[in-house]
Parts: C-alpha cells; structure tokens; sequence
RNA sequence: GCCCCCGUCGUCCAGAGGCCUAGGACACGGCCCUUUCAAGGCCGCGACACGGAUUCGAAUUCCGUCGGGGGCACCA
C-alpha cells in the first residue's frame, strides 16, 4: 500500500473550499496532515478544484496560501510544485477524466445513460412521496446505450446489486456499507466535466496520494470512491475520515454563526502557535495529556488513532485562554516585535503614514479596521449637495458589484467602482464620500479602494449592509 | 423515509474491564493577593443519555431504545 512502506513517504492533500480562503475546518485538517507527513518525510499537495462552481480565483488562492504561512503551516510547495505529479488545478486535467469514464464504459463497469432531468427529478418526487429513499432507478443500466453527439447524456457507474463495502478508516476502524444502498452515481455529467467522485479518485491516483484525509460527511460515498479504484485497476490509498467542526447547535461548521475565514483570526489577534495549539485539542490530544504544545509536538506525536470520533464543538473560550497564555510567555521585546509585524498592520501602515504626526496617531487612524459595528451619523453618510434619499441607491449598487468582485485589490476595485458611477453617471465625489463614511465612519479616511483591499471584502459589505441599515 | 457516523462535566479533551467515590483545561462561583482590572494561588460547582446482556467486576464489550450529526444531486 501507498505510504506504509519507509521507502514510500506519504503524500497527503489539502483540498480547499471552493472560495479559497482557508477555513478553520481546512485549516485544523491541514494541520494534522501536515504534521503527519513531515514526520514520516513526505509531503503535502494543493489540489485545486478550479472548474464549475468550484471557482478559486488566483486572489483568493493567494489569501489561503497567505493564512497557511500565517499559521506556520506553509511547506515547500505551492499548489504548482507538488512534485512530477501535477497539474495540482483540475482545469488543467479535464481530459483524463471522461478517457476514464469511457474507460469504465468498455469494461462493462459504468454506462451511458440519457434520462432526462425531468424524469429524475419525477422519479425523486413520486420515491420521496412513497416515502422510499431517493435513488436512481438503474433505467438505463441495461440498455447498452450509445448515444450520438448530440444527445445529452451522463456516465454512471455500476454499483453491485448487492455484497456490500468494507473499508478500514484509519480514525474509525472497519466501515461497512451494503452497496443496495448506493445508487449508480453520475461519474460524468451531461457537460463533459466529471463530478467530485471521479475526480477525486483520478487525481488523487495522479498525485500519488496515499492518505486521503478528509470530514465525515464522505463516509457514504467512500464504497463508490473504493469501487472506481478497483475498476481502475489501482490500489486504493488509505482513508482517514475526520469529524466534523460543529456549531454551539451541533450543526455542521458554518459561516452564519462563526468566524470561519482564518484571516479573521489574525486580524483579530490571535498568535498563529496559539491558534494551531487550540485546533490541535479538538479532536486530539497529546499523549502525554499536555495542553499547551506546538506544532512540532503535534509533528512528534500526532497519530490518526488518537482523533476522536464525536464531532467537536468549535468555541472560542479557549482559543482567547490559550492566546493569554502565550502573549503572557513572550518577554516584551519580542511581543512589540510580533506587534508591529501582524501582517494586517504592516497592511495598514502604507495607508496612514503620510498622515502621522507622531507613532501615536497610528491608533486613532486606524481604529476603524477593528470595530465591530460602526457607529455612524447618518447625516455623514449623506454628502453636500445630495439628498439622503440619494444614497442607498449608491451604497446597494456598490454593494451588489463587490459582493463577488475579483481580484480584491485596490486598482481593479477603482476602476471598477469608477465604472459602475459612470454608467449610472452618479458623482464620483459624492458617492466616493459615502462609500468612505460607510467603511470607516468617518469623512476623513486613506484612499478608499486601498482601504477597502484591507479591510477585506467581509467587512466592506458588512459596512455596507450597515450602513443601508442606518439610513433606513 | 432510507443508510451511515457518533453519544464522558456548559465546552474541549483523558479514559482502550478492576488504577474511576471518573482526571485535566476553558468557562462559571467563592476566597486570598491587590489602589482598579488582569495575572497568579487556593477552594468549589459540574458528566459516563437510558435499558438490558456478558463478566467476580463495565464509562470502557454486545444488543436495544432515545438523542445528535452527516449523507441520500448531472454540488463539492
């Protein structure tokens, strides 16, 4: 088997959210990853799901390498440099994938299928009203279809009627499965574009992944990827499922009720070795019964048999602890150090330097970057010569272009700002001027679209949301 | 509805049959220290979901119930 030989390091990979920035799921498996390559001498691969709505722009691919260094956890290789297995980005390995379907297709184990959208979605509706589970009816498993050009059409793979799958997870032991209650999953749709199953078998065969570590929410899939390795011919790698981070309500990790972005971390504070020791006890623990580690602790130590089963709740009572107990360990000199070099200061100082008089006034310059809620006066928000009716129209508009604006940076956001005011032949001063009190609550402010590339686009249409609000 | 995963203090973990009248951390409460607030020290509150079975003995094994989560797409 991959990865269990010493002459065979491991290769572990690091699938990032479809927006690139790195969550704090991501982020505390890639932790674990990490360290558990290093210590057997092997490596860690970005694969980068760059097709469909997958979209990780060149930016936000950036912002995810940037908090991985941040936290301490960069490596060698960018998403490019994994070693001779790449390409790492799925829009540049389309081809394999349908030669692979089509593969399957001959050797008997998936077929053409032409059932229409429509009849699916009957099919679901009449399953769910009978109360019987949804699932494909194999209509055209039989048929020995082969269809034209021209007809749309998607490839299945054949699940066994029965038998069932049995797999060894590396946190959880034996994981068994009765294949009836797999269905003959789509491994490449009507577009040509395979779906996550199949390009995730082929590409972690590819890269010469030998650990596939990955959240709990694909054990049921695991039997159809453990399938396609056997159609493939190719020995499967080894699985670890990880719980899952959780919400105080027990649901699965989310944006809604929690910071999940590990920018705002940072920017929040927080020490990257004091945030890499609080993901690790989630989930993990020295053996030792240590709580206060670091990353090359969890290096030394880190095995998959000692993650626990049961999803954690993620809470941040005791990241603020552990965060005390590690600014308290560091002697002053190199806490003013770690002070001024926060990435997201150094970020703000080419904005207010040529506005400081002294080093003190650096605080009230950029206090707005940290509030939480701005207090506006809503009168601020209005420039002369406009009506307070004027400005929503100005905000919303503003609003609805950053919302999925790329690159996030201060000359494209300008001129794109630029543009949509020229369109709407809207004042660039006045409007300028509202956007500015809405991002910092004040009429007075660095240049907008630099301020907005540092803030970041959370909190820009936050204010934004804000600032609607208070003219309402 | 069906399938899968999981179930120890409010939260994060320890615990792999006797070391458990279940241990630590965070949070919370009290006291001490102290011009304040922290930090620090001491003390306290607080959990094995429930029911059976196996065993001399179960938080630990098995079964069931209940509870939570996840999955059931031409999303990932």
């Amino acid at each position: 088997m991959p990865g269990t030989s010493p002459a065979d390091p491991p290769r572990l990979r690091l699938a990032p959210s479809p927006t690139g920035d790195l969550h704090v799921g991501a982020a505390w498996m890639a932790l674990f990853d990490l360290a558990f390559a290093r210590r057997h001498g092997g490596q860690f691969v970005i694969r980068i799901e760059d097709t469909d709505q997958a979209r990780a722009q060149v930016d936000s691919e950036q912002s995810m390498l940037d908090s991985l260094r941040w936290l301490g956890l960069d490596w060698d290789e960018g998403p490019d440099k994994g070693g001779p297995y790449g390409p790492y980005r799925q829009s540049e390995r389309l081809p394999r994938y349908a030669a692979y379907a089509r593969q399957l297709v001959e050797q008997g184990q998936a077929y053409y299928c032409t059932c229409t959208p429509e009849r699916l979605a009957a099919l679901r509706q009449a399953q769910m009203a009978n109360k019987q589970p949804p699932s494909y009816d194999r209509h055209c498993r039989e048929l020995g279809l082969h269809p034209g050009q021209s007809e749309p059409h998607v490839i299945r793979m054949k699940v066994p009627l029965e038998g069932e799958s049995v797999a060894h997870d590396l946190v959880r032991g034996e994981l068994r499965r009765a294949y009836k209650d797999s269905d003959d999953q789509v491994i490449l749709k009507a577009d040509g574009f395979p779906t996550y199953h199949l390009a995730v078998v082929v590409d972690d065969h590819d890269m010469r992944i030998s650990h596939v570590v990955r959240g709990e929410e694909w054990i049921s899939s695991l039997p159809k990827h453990l399938l396609l390795y056997q159609y493939l011919g190719w020995e499967p790698p080894l699985f670890a499922h990880m719980p899952l981070l959780r919400n105080a309500d027990k649901s699965k990790i989310s944006k809604r009720k929690h910071h999940t972005s590990m920018q705002w971390y940072e920017r929040q504070g927080y020490l990257p070795e004091a945030m890499i020791n609080f993901l690790a006890m989630l989930g993990w623990s020295m053996p030792d019964g240590r709580e206060l580690f670091t990353f090359a602790d969890v290096m030394e130590h880190f095995t998959f048999e000692r993650v626990v089963t049961s999803s954690p709740v993620f809470s941040l009572e005791k990241l603020q602890s552990i965060n005390g107990q590690y600014i308290r360990a560091l002697d002053i000199p190199a806490l003013a150090e770690r002070m001024v070099q926060r990435p997201y200061v150094l970020a703000q100082l080419p904005l207010v330097r040529e506005r400081m008089r002294t080093l003190n006034e650096f605080h009230p310059l950029t206090a707005f970057f940290y509030e939480d809620v701005l207090a506006y006066e809503p009168q601020l928000l209005v420039p002369k010569k406009a009506v307070a009716a004027d400005v929503p129209p100005w905000l919303a508009a503003a609003r609805d272009l950053l919302r999925d604006f790329r690159p996030w940076r201060a000359g494209p956001l300008e001129e794109a700002l630029r543009a949509l005011l020229a369109e709407n032949g809207w004042a660039t001063g006045q409007v300028f001027m509202s956007l500015r009190v809405a991002l910092t609550a004040s009429t007075q402010s660095p240049p907008l679209t630099e301020t907005m590339e540092v803030l970041g686009r959370e909190k820009t249409l936050q204010r934004l949301d804000a600032a609607l609000q208070a003219l309402a």
